[in-house]
DNA sequence: CCATTATTGTAATTTTACAACAATGAATTC
DNA sequence: GAATTCATTGTTGTAAAATTACAATAATGG
């Protein structure tokens, strides 16, 4: 539905204006700011009359300045590229962890937004019906695999992760058709992965990759759980993609277990009990 | 900074008088159709006066009530549902997907606002000048572990992860003064981790945790990265939580590259290029 | 039970958003 | 080149909205 005011700011579009631009251009300037002032106000900053920012606000969709008002604040806070602003050497740790959470978060949404559904329920489908599952990821990505395997070992299915180059092309070669390969990357450019994943489909395994969409490894797959990075990995190392490619994971488990359906419950609480004797017990029964 | 609106009216808190908590229910009712109120319709949806809404926005920390509506505005946008909706059997693809992505930024969120920013100081502080770290995990937070080390091994610092029990407890006992002990769990209950914790201690290193707060692990480390994990664990996995821990050591390995200023970066860069050959170029050089 | 405090409503005031209309200026036509 | 048309912008005025100041009421404690 509505959407993305300050995309359509940016683009300068031609539907409105000279002056219309000359109220774009400071609501630009700061944005944050802008939800916060009167249409009076915001008239002076850029030396126009106030009608002309409501007209503005109109040539944009909006019934009225409260409403522009609030669907900027709303663009604003659901952390668009435009705010995702990034770690600086000055910052302080509330400014750098405030940031990166935020970012965390942001890369979450986008990738909620993203994500297909149907992608989604082929590979829940797989899962299910796998006679055998294989995780394999490298760097980053191979304790992704490893989280992926710890969660997806309860579901009654052979389930191990590979972090290991030569292991994987083996472990790839010796599939065959009914067994799942999940392969996870954040680049889809690593060539032994992109490798890997050819080697297991000649074998007749279904690939499975989560990873970025039109890379070399997503062509290789079967299905494709499409996660764009946009991230800068220059310097740090991907932070942001890793935690999407869980929240993936998690989605699939959570699928996994409810396509057993409710008898399958018990043999997780079985699992979970298993534990019981490893842990202090809790202060009280709450 | 501030966040969250709804989250604090749906606890029903106690510095709302009675019909401020009117006011505060005809909200949660419908929180869409009360950002697109004015305060009259509001007050009268609600059987008080207008000021008593203006009152009840002062309470909730804002300077009006078009500022309050800014706020909800927002806190709406950013797709964190006020009532952390749990999986249900009958969820389809869409419904299930959207629950754990949210709930998974509902538990970001969460662990924005509860971290303590001086204990995150003070962890940057210890890892930037370990002479050795060491990370130890178990079952989920096993993985969490490894990331870690993926991450922290950059910083020039010797840097190990271990996610089995008795290499745990044999590298804790040779530990030293100047040595980091960072020990990550879900539950803090553990009692191998605890255990071990408690050797590290004894030989002097410092150990940290990220652990639920007021647990028997809490309480044995020097410096406590509080995370709360409200989650049920009874039938499915820890999920958010470990995202949440993941998190948290970004900021830290964020919080040390700071630490250690620009010059520092060239390192970082010099890593990430002995990874160019293991990938296909991008298409072009943008 | 009275004094004190907190809570809520009434009325007045200020601020804000918007509509109706007038003015300006550029483009087009004669 | 003047006249006409159209789009754009500003001026004035008004209704609505938000806020203040203050009065009335209810709650609390000695």
């Amino acid at each position: 539905m509505s959407q993305n005011i300050l995309e359509r700011l940016k683009s300068n579009p031609s539907c409105l204006s000279k002056s219309e631009r000359k109220v774009a251009q400071v609501i630009l300037e700061d944005p944050n700011k802008a939800i916060r002032s009167s249409i009076a106000s915001l008239a002076k900053a850029a030396n126009v009359s106030e009608p002309t920012v409501n007209r503005f606000c109109r040539s944009l969709d909006c019934t009225g300045f409260p409403d522009f008002k609030l669907k900027l604040a709303q663009c604003l806070a659901t952390g668009t590229p435009y705010v995702s602003r990034n770690v600086e050497a000055s910052d302080n740790v509330e400014e750098y962890s405030s940031k990166i959470f935020e970012a965390t978060m942001s890369a979450i949404s986008d990738a909620k937004r993203a994500i297909d559904p149907n992608a989604l329920h082929r590979t829940v489908d797989a899962l299910a019906q796998a006679r055998r599952i294989e995780i394999y990821g490298l760097g980053a990505s191979g304790s992704v695999a490893q989280d992926a395997q710890h969660k997806l070992f309860r579901l009654n299915t052979p389930c191990v992760a590979y972090t290991d180059v030569l292991q994987q092309r083996m472990a790839a070669a010796a599939t065959k058709p009914g067994d799942v390969v999940l392969i996870i990357s954040n680049t889809g450019r690593t060539i032994a992965l992109v490798e890997t994943a050819r080697i297991a489909r000649d074998s007749g395994a279904t690939v499975i990759t989560i990873t970025q969409p039109h890379s070399p490894l997503a062509n290789e797959s079967h299905i494709l759980l499409g996660v764009e990075s946009p991230e800068n990995t220059d310097i740090y190392t991907p932070m942001t993609s890793r935690i999407v490619h869980l929240t993936v994971i998690d989605v699939l488990a959570t699928g996994v277990i409810l396509r057993h359906g409710p008898e399958f419950q018990s043999h997780l609480k079985r699992i979970k009990a298993a534990l019981a004797d490893t842990r202090f017990k809790l202060p009280d029964t709450d």
